[in-house]
DNA sequence: ATCCCGAGGG
DNA sequence: CCCTCTGGAT
């Protein structure tokens, strides 16, 4: 299935605009339920107004508020974005740490984060488990954990290390594109002769809602 | 488990 | 109106 995938979305990568660790770093913790569409819209005025990880950490809070508000959690985005500033100049010498164990240390950056900064900026193997990854691999049938650690720890077992990052791209473009949330296009998906989630009722509204809060059995019948 | 929070789709 | 969008901290 991943193979199929990947060769659906070759050009599968990371949509949010950056040119450093830092800008990907603020731009991936901007993107915490919102669009990476809406994240770019903010980030150019953003990052033309803070370069270097103690500017963020002496800025003022309204002035980033206000540059930020559109990408929603604006106040604890803000504080995050200070915060990081802060312990990046304190515990980093004001650079991003590239190993796990230090992202997740930094305010605002949980695992989902610290995975997109490593596999992006600093080319390590990791899997990527946000909303459309969890969602798509429990469809799937790979996994019925809901935990994002488990998620990670099954589906990595399952791929081999050095696909990890092109394989959360391809899995999170396919979610983007063709198995959404709501009304997955499984008509339009090329893997459905795969999935036990194929055929499930996309026009049945009860099974719909089950579909899109992870009730809905790994197969259904015979 | 709950809060943070804005914008767009259906 | 309700749901969703590349979550994280309490």
């Amino acid at each position: 299935m991943y193979r199929v995938l990947a060769e659906r979305y070759p050009y599968a990568h990371c949509e949010l605009d950056f040119s450093t660790p830092l800008e990907l770093l603020v731009a991936t913790i901007l993107s915490a339920q919102s669009t990476d569409v809406r994240v770019n819209q903010v980030t150019p005025a953003l990052f033309s107004r803070y370069r270097t990880a103690a500017e963020y950490a002496g800025a003022d809070r309204s002035e980033v508020e206000e540059l930020i508000r559109s990408t929603g959690f604006f106040r604890a985005k803000t504080d995050s974005l200070l915060k990081l500033g802060q312990a990046l100049v304190e515990r980093f010498d004001g650079e991003v740490p590239g190993r796990l164990d230090d992202l997740v240390t930094l305010p605002g950056v949980g695992r989902k984060t610290a995975h997109v900064v490593l596999g992006n900026a600093f080319g390590v193997p990791g899997i990527t488990v946000d909303t459309h990854f969890g969602r798509l691999v429990r469809r799937f049938g790979w996994t019925e954990e809901t935990d994002p650690v488990k998620v990670e720890h099954a589906v990595g077992a399952l791929i081999p290390r050095r696909d990890w990052t092109m394989l959360s791209h391809v899995v999170i473009f396919h979610g983007r594109r063709t198995c959404h949330a709501r009304k997955p296009a499984c008509g339009a998906c090329p893997i459905a002769r795969w999935c036990p989630a194929y055929g499930t009722g996309e026009t049945d509204p009860e099974r719909a809602r089950k579909l899109l809060t992870y009730e809905l059995a790994p197969k259904a019948d015979g």
